[in-house]
This record gives C-alpha cells, structure tokens and sequence, in this order.
RNA sequence: GGCCGGGUAGUUCAGUCGGUUAGAACGCCGGCCUGUCACGCCGGAGGUCGAGGGUUCAAGUCCCUUCUCGGUCGCCA
C-alpha cells in the first residue's frame, strides 16, 4: 500500500490515481446535488481540489462544517467521471475516509465573499484583510511583491552591492517631510525619528568605506496619501556608490531593473537601455511634467507669443500660453466639456479650446479670437481634423494644465497611447535652486546633498553676481516609467567647502550646516569619496508590474487613506503610566 | 485643510416628481436534486436607508449640521 502522505490542492494529477492522500486547506464550497452526492472544494495556498462525498453520511458530514474551517481530508485519489479543464486538478479528485475539522469557522456568513474580496468595499477588506488575503487574486500581488524583492536582492548582490541596516530610530532630521517621533524613556523631552530614508547613513558608509551599499529600506513619512503613496511607511531599494558618477548609477538601474520588469511585469518593457534623458526643463516645456509618461505621443506647445497678438483678455494677461494639439475634431461638444473639466479637477483651473475642422477653418471654443492665425496654429501641431487644448496662467500654472491635458488626452482620445507597454526615461538637470512661493527667496530646489554641476566654482560665480543662481543645475535625476516618478537620486556634495558654499546662497551658512548634519559634515571632513546614489520605490514598482492602480493592492496589511490600520485599531490611545514613563501629557489642541 | 464623489439587507447595487408593505443579484437558512464545478430548482429569514436636526399631511428622496470612506489638490527636500 502506498504511504499516505499530506499533498497540497495544487499538486494532485492523474498519475496519483488510485494512491491515498490527505490534503488539508480551507472548505471553500460543497456543492450538493443529491442526497448521497455532494463536491466539497478545499482551497489552500496552492490552489483547489475537489473532494468527492458519495454516501448520505458524507454528504451530512461536509454540510455539517462552516465554509472557511480549515479541515484534513484522507482519502484515495480517484479519476473524475467529468473533468473540470479549468484547474490544474481538475482531472481527479479525493473519495474521503477521514474528514477531520482543524479551526472550525464560527461564522456562517463572511463580511464579504472570498473569491469575490476585490468588489468589496475597501474599509471591509481592510478590517478583515487576513480573509482578504485568502482570494487568491489578492494574494497574488503579495507573491509577486515577494519575487521582485528577492530578484533585487539577488541582483543587487551579484552586482557586488552589500546590504546593510541602517537605524530604524535616529534623529529627526530638520529638512524634509514630517516625522514620526518616538519619545525617549530615557531622555525626558527627547525624541527619535523614525528615517524618511537611509539618506545620511547611506553617505556615511561611503566615507567608512563600503562602497557598494543597499538596502531594502523602510521609509516613514508623515505625510497624506495618494492613489500611489501609502501614508506612513514605504519601502525603497536604497542604494548609493562610492567613487561613482551619475553614469554609473544609471548603469545598475539600467542593468538591475530591466530583467525584472521582464520577468514580472505585466506588460513589455519599450525602452531598452540606455534609457532616454530628458532634462528638467525640456520635460516641463515639452510634457508639462517632470514625470512624463511616454507612452503618449502628444506634447505641449508654446503659443504665448501668438497669444499675446489676440484680442482675447486672458491670453494677453497670462504670462505663458501652451497648446496641447491632439486628434478629435469629432469629438461631442459635450465630451470636450468633461475633458475639460476632468482636466479642471487637477490642475485647479480649466482650459481653453478650439478646433480645426476638415478645411482648416478654427471652430468652436475660443476659435472666433484665433482667426487668422490658422497657419501658425497648423505650425505648432493643430492640424485639420485635431482638437487643441489651451493652458493660459502664470508659467507654472499652464505648464501644469498643459501637463494635465496631455495626460488626459491620452487617455480620452483613442490611438494616442498604447497602455501596454513600459516606458522608461531619466530626468536629469534639476535646478539647483529655486525662488520659494512663500519666502521670495532664493531656496534648495531638491534637497541640499546634491552636486552642483559646476562644483564650488560656479556657486562663487553665482555669489558674484556673474551670473543668476537659477541657471544653476544640480546632478540630481529622476528615473520615470509610465507617468510614475520611481525614483529620485543624485551625486552627492561630498564636499564640505562646497556645501557650505550652497548654504551661504540661501541664506544659510556653516553654523546651519553643523547644526543639521553634523555627522555628515564631520564625517566629510575626515576625506569623503565622491558618491552617488538613487532610491527606487520598491511599492511603485511592484504596482507597475502589477498592473495595479492602487498601492494598497501590492502592501500586505495598508493603511487607509488617513493612516489608520482599522484591522489592528492603530493608532490607539495607550495607557497614563506608558505616557507618565515617557514623559507625555496629552493635551487638547483647540 | 480645500474641492469632487460615495454611505440603502451579510455583500454589490437599484430606488422615478417627496406618496401603498424599501427592491434585485449574490450570500445565508430550509427543502428537492446521483457528476457538480459561478451547480440547478422551490421556499424563507434578513433593513435604525451612516448619525442628528429641520421643512412637509407625508422624507431613503428636499434643506442644515455632523461622522465616515474613496479620488484629487495642498503636502511629500
């Protein structure tokens, strides 16, 4: 006789025909079709197999068990009279001797159904996500999480990349986005910080040395969610270089990521590497974004000089006027009208329009202003047949439309963008500095680790007035796929005259940078490499490849929108003496 | 914090101009059914229409307040 050993529901075929076997999983379904013949479906990890009851005990026994109880099924394997070809098991299935209840669920109904978890509302799901996480196609997401973290580890590795923790409590840093704090029981008034990245642990491996660094890192941000940004916590692959360009760092990525964008990924990756550089400026003139997606075909035109020679109000007033030509003239005065209003809800103002019929004569919008410039218009894309958006504002303001109306375009006019696919694209020459919204003054664009591209001669050049500290560019890049920033990274200062320097221009000065970074100014005093890294968002990566437009789909256990976890009731008040231990009083805020 | 959209049975939703006892599907319970596999058929239970207030002869429906979920903007060096 052969030996009975447990299978799992993914693993029994015909050639198990006629052997015993138990499987053990979760009693999905009994389908009874008669008083001595009813189907039982066990599900577990693997998948599902059928077991078979034939007499009127069975049948009673299989309907006396809640659906969900885990059970343990022995039995002999058995070839089906009518196969099922839908399921890898689907040619046997088990005649039960021995049916043995494991974890009896008490429940007869569920919050939601199992295989159906994804239609169901999202606070349920998350309440009860360990029984969301048995539909198998929620699981997935989680397995495929699970494959692209170990191929990064396993690439980042054979690429001589060290993997190294860094603290998870460390001092809240001053720039940047909120912080978690955490009291310190010991340190009455004191507080850690949870990291928002590894940013200067990473920089300060580099001065001790190891060169190659990464880290699956978890990032905590007090910030607000997005459809893709999970409030509190993400994980990125962090990695930084020593004695490394931004041409070396762009060599891992374009060498780590394809292959795993290929192998998991739902769709083909369009850009082979080298991928394209786009630098900052080009990318707003030209997409209306630092994060273009190129799988849309449309660009922004500027039309603020033709504008200006218009008699029409609010295109002499603006300061910038962009043109998103695109196809569909036929378009419904009516579906114009949504386009531009979904178009409105994101960029805060809607856009004009007009449009070139067959003839080339300008119809409809603000076409009765545009006459007579019909020529030009067709110069700059707005060909007979074509539909023209039109972003008029202050320059950041129609830059923002116009990348708006691209992004909306593409996706409401058919033929300009082809979904399927991924396409990468780098982001480099991000200005260095920028003139703050509510300061007036000159302020770090970005961060202030970044090299300036001219090094401690230009900043000089700048402080002299030869020339305007606006036009100066920071070796500091974006790695884009698909319209999603997966990454920001940048050849660090590693120079401490240099980073003083950066901070006289915004007003600040060594003091400040002691005061803020005093291990890494330190450390960089005592000979820093030059160093460069890059921080990939392991979330947003999987959510591509997943093909999934809600980050809380790819996380085991996410929070909701306002950072709470509604299944473990995080976050929740504790106890006086746990805040009398850390030297908390909580007091209402008004 | 601003704006937009939701909240009706266990779940997903419908609910007309304010008008009889608030419906459907799935699920659940009971019965029938000897090859189902989204089994099928018959029957049944199940509702504080998110909460509070108001208008009205009459409110799921209109008004106000509030809670809550999602999207989006601000924010995220």
């Amino acid at each position: 006789m052969t030996q009975m050993r447990t299978h799992t529901c993914n693993e029994l075929r015909l050639e198990h025909v006629g052997q015993q076997a138990t499987i053990v999983g979760w009693l999905e379904n009994v389908r009874e079709v008669g008083s001595t013949l009813a189907f039982a479906v066990i599900r577990d990890f693997y998948g599902t197999t059928q077991v078979v009851a034939e007499t009127e005990e069975m049948v009673k026994c299989f309907r006396a068990i809640t659906k969900e109880s885990t059970v343990s099924v022995s039995g002999t394997v058995r070839e089906r009279d009518s196969k099922n070809p839908k399921i890898p098991t689907g040619d046997v299935e088990v005649v039960p001797e021995k049916v043995e209840v494991l974890g009896r669920c008490h429940y007869n109904e569920l919050p939601f159904e199992i295989n159906r978890s994804r239609e169901a509302d999202e606070a349920i799901r998350l309440k009860y996500r360990y029984l969301d996480l048995r539909n198998p196609a929620v699981k997935k997401n989680i397995i495929l999480r699970c494959g692209v973290v170990a191929a990064i580890r396993n690439a980042m590795i054979d690429h001589g990349f060290l993997e190294i923790t860094t603290p998870i409590l460390t001092a809240s840093s001053p720039e940047g986005a909120r912080d978690y704090l955490v009291p310190a029981r010991k340190h009455p008034g004191k507080f850690y910080a949870l990291p928002q990245a590894p940013q200067q642990f990473k920089q300060l491996l580099m001065t001790s040395g190891f060169d190659r660094y990464f880290q699956i890192a978890p990032c905590f941000r007090d910030e607000d969610a997005r459809g893709d940004r999970s409030p509190g916590e993400f994980y990125q692959l962090d990695m930084e270089m020593a004695f490394a360009s931004q041409e070396d760092v762009f060599a891992v990525i374009e060498d780590v990521l394809p292959p795993i964008f290929a192998k998991y990924g739902t769709y083909d990756i369009a850009s082979k590497p080298p991928f394209q550089r786009i630098s900052y400026n080009d990318a707003m003139e030209t997409y209306g974004t630092d994060k273009p997606d190129l799988r849309i075909d449309l660009t922004v035109k500027d039309m603020t000089q033709l504008a200006k020679t218009t008699e029409f109000g609010p295109f002499q007033e603006a300061a910038a006027v962009k043109l998103v030509p695109c196809s569909g003239a036929e378009l419904t005065r009516k579906q114009i009208d949504k386009l531009c209003d979904d178009v409105a809800v994101q960029a805060g103002a809607k856009p004009y329009w007009v449009r070139m019929d067959e003839n080339g004569a300008l119809v409809g919008g603000v076409a009765k202003f545009l006459v007579g410039h019909e020529d030009a218009l067709r110069d700059l894309g707005l060909v007979p047949g074509s539909l023209g958006l039109i972003a008029a504002g202050t320059k950041d303001a129609a830059r923002k439309m116009s990348g708006v109306a691209v992004k909306m375009l593409g996706a409401a006019v058919p033929g300009h963008m082809d979904e399927k696919r991924y396409e990468f694209c780098w982001i480099v020459d991000f200005p260095m500095f920028e003139i703050g919204e509510e300061s007036g003054q000159l302020e770090f664009c970005h961060n202030p680790f970044s090299m300036p591209n001219g090094g401690l001669e230009i900043l000089e050049k700048a402080e002299k007035g030869e020339m305007d500290p606006l036009d100066i560019y920071a070796y500091q890049y974006d790695l884009v796929c698909n319209g999603v920033e997966l990454s920001s990274g940048a050849v660090r200062n590693h120079d401490p005259d240099i980073m003083v320097k950066a901070f006289e221009m915004v007003g600040l000065g060594e003091a400040d940078v002691k005061a803020k970074f005093p291990a890494m100014y330190n450390a960089f005093c005592y000979g820093a490499p030059p160093h460069a890294g890059i921080a990939p968002g392991i979330d947003r990566m999987v959510m591509l490849l997943a093909g999934e437009p809600s980050i809380r789909e790819i996380i085991p256990f996410p929070m909701n929108k306002n950072a709470q976890d509604v299944m473990m009731g995080a976050p929740s008040p504790v106890e006086q003496k746990q805040l009398g231990e850390l030297h908390i009083a909580v007091v209402e805020t008004p």
